[in-house]
DNA sequence: ACTTATAACGAAATCGGTTTCAATGAGGTG
DNA sequence: CACCTCATTGAAACCGATTTCGTTATAAGT
């Protein structure tokens, strides 16, 4: 196995420079307890010797970790790498690294992971979890989060879990599907699709709920054939496409439940040879290829440096002792591109 | 400070079962010299009252970390995050887990974060930062990496150092700049562009000199004007593609230092009306978005999963104290899409 | 019956830092 | 000169696991 040896130790340190461990760590912490020319003996021996000190060490005896953990599906998808890496620059100005696992949405992978980070001490966990977006999370999945919430703070991204009160921040997806509609009721269409999703996610569930509000709002018929729940890849929304295809009746616009399902959908129509212009799209999101794709596409940003913002808030507050809000929720924004157009 | 306290150890345990730490750690390890009735007795009172063992007192007494050090500029990068997340995967079936930091492709930055591994006595170090792309880097980065060394090994992936004889994983660039060339002329391309990239950056001198090659290679007219290097965002590809219009005369295929800066020179001809077609276009990498794009653009694949694979192979020999070879070139392959056709 | 092997367990040392508390000496004060 | 303050320093306890080495009891071998 790889394993670490003879390594230096302030012990070492200490002898050749003819003072007490003590004051070595005192000068490895950075403690004013120190003379100015000790300290500076101390040092010059350190970088001869390169000594290295040991984490394990200190955060045995501090019972500190500066460490975030953060549980997430999948980080290839820019949606979580776009959160991800902002929570990590701002935390970074704190003094705290990240921990990163990718659960790829599978539940147990998730109970191994927050295992892990309760095993290491982490200083609090970000959970982008897929449990938190199940409508019906089973018992163990809810136990195992309060379980974990006895030792560690939990902040929920995007997310909740009933009877679970930890942080939570949540961008606001129902304004989300509010302003998508308002713009497209602008552009004058009035027959809308729905596609891509699962029902029993919560964010699809959320979603459909408010799409079928707001097509009330309009007085719009709400057609079930035009809502077509098959997943969240690119695949998915190819399928849905195909499938939507085939009706008799199409819509003029079709609203995606996220940026990649519709560039699935984008994809049939060529394969079809239907010009995408039959169609306004609209997708969920605002993942970084939805500025470059053609057509560019008209979709929810989730104002991610706010959202990100707020999570280092909490733990910022958690690190200072502040008790802080337990819940915030972060208004989205509609981003207008090329791919919606009037009817 | 969000600090641990009240701990449940393993002498908590030992007294409520009645046995001594030692058996405790025994059934914590997994040792086989515990009697199967105390096992179980100890892992009831275990369950009970919620303990979890404290892994840095672990590392500091084992002197190992099952942690793998990973430095990349940026996991926003579909590149990278292809790479990272099958190297976690394969890494978690040996029993590794992975500590992600992104440096921005700043060498302060990796400086840091070297550090920070070294103090963690990781496992080993995969290495993509910046300053193994650099032609010339500077004596301190490279002494820095020499340091890190003695205590901890490193594998370089896609760059080198000279001097640095640690271990080597890179995709054959040279190659992927050949089967791109040898596509074009089977295309019935002979004026050809070279745009993005930055001079003095490894990977970017390494295509320069293996498209000149190939150029002469094929008796084709090299033309200075029509190598840009400009840089490898979609911005820096936009810029370069609005500079090689501005010539009189313009190739019929454009060849990428990468798949972004064609994401942006293909907006750019959108912006300026000039139908896509106008020109052959090859990017190199192919990240996930260049399938989705449009037209989808032929690019050079690294084999992912056999990059990824020798990295991971590197691990499982110095996990097995085996020393194993200290370099691989891995074979790229040409991916043929929308984005060529013929002249 | 006596030695020996084996299974199961425990005492105590150990890893490498941090922190508490006490000690020392120099300088200031009345 | 006695007393006090303040700046430096060190001895030793401590964090919570693992591991070495020795002990005990039981089964097996001769």
């Amino acid at each position: 196995m790889i394993k670490h040896k003879k390594n230096i130790t302030i012990y070492d340190i200490a002898k050749k420079a003819n003072v007490s461990p003590t004051t070595v760590s005192r000068v490895l912490t950075g403690s004013p307890l120190v003379k100015e020319s000790t300290r500076q003996l101390v040092r010059n021996i350190m970088d001869e010797v390169d000594f290295t000190p040991n984490e394990a060490a200190r955060n045995l005896i501090t019972k500190q970790t500066n460490t975030i953990g953060f549980i997430l599906p999948d980080i290839t998808n820019p949606f979580f790498s776009q959160v991800y890496i902002e929570v990590e620059r701002k935390a970074l100005e704190l003094g705290f690294n990240i921990l990163l696992r990718n659960s790829m949405g599978r539940s147990e992978v998730e109970s191994q992971y927050l295992k892990e980070f309760t095993e290491k001490r982490v200083a609090c966990i970000v959970f982008m979890g897929g449990r938190i977006n199940k409508s019906n999370p089973s018992d163990q999945e809810v136990n195992e989060i309060l379980e974990v919430m006895n030792k560690v703070p939990i902040i929920m991204v995007n997310g909740k879990m009933k009877g679970v009160n930890c942080y939570r921040i949540r961008t606001n997806e129902e304004m989300g599907i509010d302003l998508i509609i308002d713009h497209l009721i602008e552009l004058g269409h009035k027959e809308i699709a729905l596609i891509g999703g699962i029902k029993g996610i919560t964010s699809t569930d959320c979603k459909t709920v408010a799409f079928k509000r707001a097509m009330k709002k309009y007085n719009l018929k709400f057609i079930q054939d035009w809502v077509i729940p098959t997943g969240f890849s690119i695949e998915d929304g190819k399928a849905a496409m195909k499938q939507l295809l085939q009706n008799k009746q199409l819509p003029t616009a079709i609203l995606g439940i996220n940026d990649l399902v519709i560039y699935g959908a984008i994809r049939e129509c060529r394969e079809q040879k239907i010009p995408t212009s039959t169609f306004s799209f609209t997708g969920f999101d605002d993942i970084f290829p939805s500025d470059i794709v053609h057509p560019s596409l008209t979709t929810i940003n989730h104002n991610y440096d706010i959202l990100t913002s707020e999570i280092v808030k909490v733990i910022q507050n958690l690190k200072d002792g502040k008790v802080g809000i337990k819940g915030k929720i972060i208004d989205t924004k509609l981003v207008i591109r090329e791919s919606t157009r009037k009817v």
